[in-house]
DNA sequence: TTATTATATCGTAATATTGCAATATAATAA
DNA sequence: TTATTATATTGCAATATTACGATATAATAA
């Protein structure tokens, strides 16, 4: 074998490992990091401020869009990405969803 | 190609990586579901609960222990397993910097 | 029109992950 | 001691990810 058996888990579980595996290599942090340094969402040299070549940083780009952690807008020759709030809150209320569960019953 | 360059990324890069890549796969988020709903941190039947194999099972969890997701204590012939709260601490924290810088800068 | 610039896609090699049968280990029970 | 039970490790095949050179696309500039 060697493909996960995605089939055997619920849709909630695939989806949050989907989220998580978009953020789960150091490349595409660094990317989060760098949208949150910038004054806007207009970007466009995310390449030179990343130690990767330009295509794989557009694959990490098209990885992160993919799992809506961040949106593109077309802007002229340039493309603006920014985070996506919505996936943000996602993770924030599933941590705090574990949170709460834990202090009510563990360690 | 193909291994990660880890290494021209920062080390808290990295860490996050790891951290994310820890719940990338649809196993390990049903792992943290099921120990969620489980009265107390005394497990030992994570196994029955997955669609998976006994080895793979164990290999899912092996990997949640190596990103300190979880703890595994010895208790007896079973393993007693339970959340890390300073590891979902961490988690916590990264979302709600992210949140906090994107209030003041973007969309 | 022909550059130029920015980003995406293709193709492919190197490496990593996933899953499980077989087997090993380690604790308790008989 | 020899089961039994619970979990871990080994070995390996199938698949996925990562990285990048080469090339394509798409918008603007000259």
């Amino acid at each position: 074998m060697g493909a996960s058996k995605s089939d055997s888990f619920s849709e909630k579980q695939n989806e949050l490992a989907v989220m998580f595996k978009a953020l789960s290599h150091p490349a595409r942090v660094a990317i989060i990091e760098y949208l949150l340094t910038v004054d806007t969402c207009i970007c466009g040299d995310i390449v030179n401020e990343l130690p990767l070549a330009q295509p794989t940083v557009s694959q990490h780009l098209k990885e992160l869009k993919n799992a809506n952690i961040i949106k593109g807008n077309i802007e002229g020759t340039a493309i603006c990405y920014c985070i996506n709030t919505e996936t943000l809150q996602k993770f924030e209320d599933y941590f705090s969803a574990i949170s709460s569960k834990l202090k009510l019953k563990c360690c």
